[in-house]
DNA sequence: GTGGTCTAGACCACG
DNA sequence: GTGGTCTAGACCACA
């Protein structure tokens, strides 16, 4: 799986490497078991420091996406977390000034669905496949 | 309109005032002319920094959402913005990175839409009204 | 509140820091609403480096006893942490441990309760004091 | 006696393997002179390196809970150890930094004990059988 | 060779 | 001045 880091970007390298992990592992790049490569290897193959790399697993971790196993370093899990209510308030709330702006924009409320479909719709895709 | 800051959320203070305010004009709470707190007043009654204030309103300016007018303070300004190609490509991929983790986590396509739309739904009620 | 490090134990320092301050709550030297000194202020003090200060106070964050407040740094919160199951469990098998090794060296039920007693009473007798 | 290894904890793994050893010991699944498998047997067994089998295995050597013959491997010697006031030094400041979270979590002393209670009831019942 | 811990020092976002 | 982020480099525990 190939990770492009924006380092212009204001979205901290950790959260970038988060994120693409979990796309990655959404449209089944990664699927349980894969492991991911050690803090310093990936560190040294983007350029960025181990600790940064470090902090993105961590999360990942805390988030249930990966397991730490002391002697195959970095696992995908099978991702056991359900839709948790704090998790659908938390959600909620962001997709609230998200779409508040999009439509003061004026964008449609179909407009808007429609780009969430196409993206659900790649993730599902790959999932069957 | 009434402003809540949770000063304990990892979103910055600048960023949820700026959030509330075009979630306010998104439901009509603030319509066009309608004017702003002074930066120095809001920042009392929050509580907070005046730079504080003074950083969202300008984000607000440089939105289009108000007009800075030195006589007059903020005023909430005509919709202006359209939907450009470089506002629909920022958004695309920052649900990209909401959905995956929502799909990642077994949330499904009807469940998530139906989040949006209640939202949407929301803001159009109050727009008609 | 006094804080001691012991540089030569096996216990990480972060580790020390998040105890003593959990023991200083329990004893009601720190009470809600109290603040913590600055990340680096108490790095300074204790002569340590800020990160370290920093992963014991995200720990103290996550663990719910701590808020990070955007303006005034790290203060104590209520602790709103119920005992869960999950909880539970990991106090079982700690303690498993703990007292497996106690048996076997030939401690009796009694002395250990009465440790524990005695634990409990110290921080009793200051909790209503 | 099965040894169950959690790889994704964060007790390291020769930790887990001394403390099932002692929690083996005290309920009686070994008692003296019984011999543990082989260094290279267990290490095969579990699917771990040789060095961590052997880690826990000396710990348990320098505890005095085993004794290493060349001929015969490890065998569980006489319980040796008294409560010396060193080892409740020892104990006290950990189960100070234990009890502390559980009296922050709100966890009274009886329920404490009755944990406590049960383990050792566990231990004893295996003892007079 | 792996992650965990710690240090030192830098810049930036925030208030 | 605060915490957040990132870098660089070191040592250690673990496997």
């Amino acid at each position: 799986m190939l990770l492009k880091i924006d380092f212009e970007s204001e979205v901290p390298i950790y959260l970038q490497l988060k994120n693409q992990i979990i796309e990655g592992i959404a449209q089944k790049e990664l699927v349980e078991n894969d492991s991911l490569p050690s803090v310093r290897q990936l560190a040294e193959d983007i350029g960025i420091n181990m600790h940064t790399v470090n902090k993105a697993y961590n999360m990942l971790k805390d988030d249930g996406f990966i397991k730490l196993d002391r002697r195959k370093g970095a696992v995908i899990s099978r991702v056991p977390c359900r839709v948790t209510e704090e998790y659908k308030n938390k959600l909620q709330d962001e997709m609230k000034a998200v779409i508040a702006e999009a439509y003061c924009k004026g964008m449609k409320e179909e407009e808007f669905k429609e780009i969430c479909s196409s993206i659900f719709k790649e993730y599902e895709r790959r999932t069957e496949s």
